[in-house]
DNA sequence: CAACGTGAACCGACCGGACGGTACAGTTTT
DNA sequence: AAAACTGTACCGTCCGGTCGGTTCACGTTG
């Protein structure tokens, strides 16, 4: 099964970059470091992801892909699908440890090109997000919360406490119902 | 005049430090390269930063000044001035390529605890801001809404169009006048 | 006043280590 | 036998930081 291995040596490596990047900062991503982390050995790192650069990219591609997967995992008859699956996808990972999106700031210190997957994908959600709804400015703000959680999450930026924080999640959720 | 020589060697050296981060990534920030950027020897720089983690540091700062600086420019009897200085700030640099909070990439990348600083800065503002209003909740969705337009720029993400981002931060703005 | 000394500000060559990537001969797995 | 590695040696570059100067404005002293 080798495509199958693959993937998993794959994915071993991709969690084992999380696992740094959480531990240590995304600047601590190094090749050395991940073949390390993940059991590889450094050749066998390289064999799967023959750069540096295609190994966060590969990372990004794996939070897009959970990404896109958890959107689709919203009713298709939902009104606002995209939203909604927009927040619990910035909400799933609570309590994780190894944020996903970690990626994200390594990609953008080392290599802001890098994020180019990552923005077609935002604007087509967002393009998609502003036809599903009559308003469009409060869907907008919406989704500008949405990303400031992330934002928050990511950096561990303070938030004013668990219960301050879960009441103002259930009031972006009332604000996007009443969107509709 | 040494300090105040000093000063402007200081501000010169970070300067330069965000012209290169907005040039070519957070990334880029090497001791090197800033030196080239702002005219002076690598000597000369280590000698108004000692280490590479004091000049981010010192990015960090002249962005928090900076930001408090606009926070106090809101007239003192301005009910949530907080928050409205809070979103004044992050619309400020609006335009301006050279985005500051770049530093804030940076200093995640190299060494998360850099980010300390901006941590208490942040939950005395938020803890201001719960205090000025009855809607902490409400209060909050502004804040992240507003974090969440920070990290748009930062990182390039798309916003849907000047039209749209126009009319969701106007409804951002009335959103916060209705909070009182 | 001139000789000397001092410290701040700065220069730039250099060092050592880290890091990305190569190469490649062997080993295990399928 | 091909694919999927392992293990390691090695290379060149980049980068942070050191260090021994140099310049110069400013006292201090004889």
């Amino acid at each position: 099964m080798p495509l199958a291995e693959s993937r998993n040596a794959s994915r071993r490596i991709l969690s084992a970059a999380r696992a740094i990047a959480a531990r240590e900062g995304a600047g601590r991503i190094t090749i050395d470091a991940v073949a390390k982390e993940s059991g590889l050995s450094k050749g066998g790192l390289l064999y799967n992801f023959p750069t540096k650069k295609a190994l966060l990219s590969g990372l990004l591609d794996q939070m897009l892909a959970e990404h896109r997967d958890l959107l689709g995992s919203v009713p298709e008859q939902h009104p606002l699908r995209t939203l909604r699956g927009h927040l619990e996808t910035a909400l799933q990972s609570e309590g994780v440890t190894d944020d996903l999106s970690i990626a994200i700031l390594a990609a953008a210190a080392l290599d802001p090109p890098l994020l180019d997957p990552l923005r077609v994908e935002l604007a087509d959600d967002l393009e998609r997000i502003v036809s599903e709804t009559q308003d469009a400015p409060g869907a907008m703000v919406a989704v500008l919360a949405i990303q400031g959680l992330r934002f928050q999450k990511l950096l561990n930026l303070p938030d004013g406490g668990a219960d301050l924080r879960d009441r103002a999640i259930e009031r972006l959720r009332t604000m996007i119902d009443e969107l509709e």
